[in-house]
DNA sequence: ATTGAATGCACCATCGATTGTGCAAAACGA
DNA sequence: TCGTTTTGCACAATCGATGGTGCATTCAAT
């Protein structure tokens, strides 16, 4: 008749059942008992109550006097694409892995929002915080700043916190490369036949358009203003910016570099409304992947940015005692047409094997 | 000069500052200072002063006196695919709208794993929990149960807490149904031409199962056992599966039933071992919705299950005082193929047309 | 002038843990 | 046997906020 009805125990309840006191306790609990000198038979006695009343120590009590939670906060702009969503996926396993705990919040690529959240995690006394592809990586900075919090920009670069980032220049390089090699199998494309949609004025994006320009420029020999189309991040603006194109084109670009995965989501909206034939020599690049974008039925050449390097590199930064503002390039990937690579949801398929 | 360089202001700062006391200050800046007769001057001078030094209350602190934490969790088997992900970013949004803080973590479909996060969530007083996709719901029940804390579970349901999912079997007959009908067009199909792959012994996996039974034997007189082929949640055995079919039959079937977009990836990764001409016939249908996957070069079928939906049916029923253990079935939409839906992302659109 | 109610706020215990300090008792050495 | 260490633990302050209670004032009513 294990009594745990009613409250949850702490550890003044198995401090009056050991007969030893709350620090005692305490102590035995949180592994610092060694230090401490508690005797083992003590140590024992209290570990065994704490199991039998399951006993779990209030995190918010612990954190409100050690002014630390455990809470490891990943700033997210969206969940809902597969790059966002694996980094998550990843961080959540790595944090886990550190013993601490993963909390994953989106701020909708809003710099009041952002800044609102941040507010928020940072009253929890989360302890460190992985910023990523804020609109206003500096602004979150100081908010770190000032509560003593230890933080790094990932995806988007600040100019105050060290930061993690996509090499944007050389994946923007390869992608376009690739698309014009493509392209060429099929007659040498013109300058003005392979457009950029997509991204906004973010570091990101600056950067794939000088790559994307330059390569164009050393291959085509031209780069045309027009064939730069930043809609921003949304599928709608996106479809928008096809649909004017197309209306006065009647056509659309043999050659494609698409800024992300979202903005690709506003080429299918597009391409919905229109009839598959039309689009069967177009050679699409995406600085993004996708698993189901890859089989598409016209040629799509992705970008893999390497998440889990990233994350890595971002956490064996945190470990840093003071860490350099500076940036660290990380190389993407180059992805072939109709590739199904693996990611993060594999490392946890053993388990499902073993519970079947 | 906002000396806020120090620490975080609390309400004994504040105190000082205003000459008031701590609880004077307290009731002002949690909004209970009517109740408590505060004078309206005494307010402003202190909300005055609460603005000048950046003070925000330490949440920690307030969770740990008033029990409760404003946090709101939303527990995931995974983060990385289409159906989570959005289902997390409208969570979120739903959860800011009432005030309180989302928190989004994944449990990787381990029974241990669920128990630890609940465990760990509820140490931080989370004050409702929203069990999607749990391989034991009733086991998280059990915890949430003895701690007191409102919960429902999405998607699986328990035996004793609210549930809200979909509604497994009749999307299943609908998306069986309109696999059949894709495929008489090309010559009726023989009851072994129609596969289901996927999906493991859960919930929603049987009923999809049963769906799909029931249909073929009605529309196609039978339905073989050796259609059904569950292969867990996971791409890699998905993958497995085809090769081991393919390997003995030379092709794989006309008709495809696939459980969930994770085992869609498992038969790309299938796909892409194989020339593309080789499935020039097939249709699929898979019981979940991922724009990219809705423009594959074959006819795919998808099942988009109603996230907004659930969820906002969940959030009513999370309102109501002692909500009954019962099962609410949502019903899912059958998605054509070459359709690109929009999502949660697009309620965001407007603030990046404004940033721009 | 006296009583009673309303106003405005201070005091203090409390939530559950952590941690510096101090003091017995036990163990040890001479 | 008497100091000296070492061992083993208890005490009490503290983290920052909340909310019940109680005590002055002020004001109105008689």
């Amino acid at each position: 008749m294990n009594h745990q009805s009613k409250k949850k125990a702490t550890i003044y309840d198995l401090s009056i059942l050991s007969g030893c006191s709350p620090s005692t306790v305490s102590a035995v609990l949180n592994g610092t008992w060694q230090k401490r000198r508690i005797k083992q038979s003590t140590a024992e006695r209290i570990q065994s109550l704490a199991e039998q009343h399951r006993y779990t120590a209030n995190l918010q009590a612990r954190g409100l006097r050690s002014s630390r939670s455990g809470l490891v906060g990943l700033l997210l702009p969206v969940h809902d694409n597969r790059y966002f969503s694996s980094m998550a996926q990843t961080f959540e396993a790595e944090v886990r892995s550190h013993g601490k705990c993963p909390v994953v919040v989106s701020a909708c690529r809003d710099p009041v929002e952002e800044q609102a959240t941040v507010e928020t995690l940072i009253s929890y006394s989360i302890d460190e915080l992985f910023i990523a592809g804020a609109t206003d990586p500096d602004g979150v900075h100081v908010l770190c700043e000032a509560a003593g919090i230890r933080h790094i920009n990932i995806d988007l670069p600040g100019t105050k916190a060290p930061s993690v980032i996509s090499d944007n220049y050389e994946g923007a390089r390869m992608l376009t490369q690739a698309i014009i090699q493509r392209l060429a199998a099929t007659g040498s494309p013109e300058p003005d036949e392979v457009y950029l949609f997509g991204g906004r004025d973010d570091h990101a994006t600056r950067e794939r358009i000088r790559g994307f320009r330059d390569v164009k420029r050393q291959m085509l020999g031209a780069d045309p203003d027009e064939c730069i189309q930043p809609t921003g991040y949304s599928p709608d603006m996106t479809q928008k910016a096809f649909e004017t194109y197309y209306a006065r084109e009647k056509k659309v670009p043999r050659g494609l570099f698409i800024n992300s995965s979202i903005n690709f989501e506003g080429f299918l909206r597009f391409l919905a409304q229109h009839p598959h034939e039309t689009f069967a020599d177009i050679v699409v690049g995406c600085y993004d992947y996708d698993p189901f974008g890859s089989f598409l039925p016209f040629p799509v050449l992705m970008i893999r940015q390497d998440v889990a390097g990233m994350l890595a590199k971002a956490f064996e930064i945190m470990e840093e005692s003071r860490p350099a503002a500076k940036i660290h390039l990380i190389a993407p990937e180059l992805v072939q047409p109709r590739t199904a690579l693996t990611g993060p949801l594999d490392l946890i398929r053993e388990i499902d094997t073993f519970t079947r």
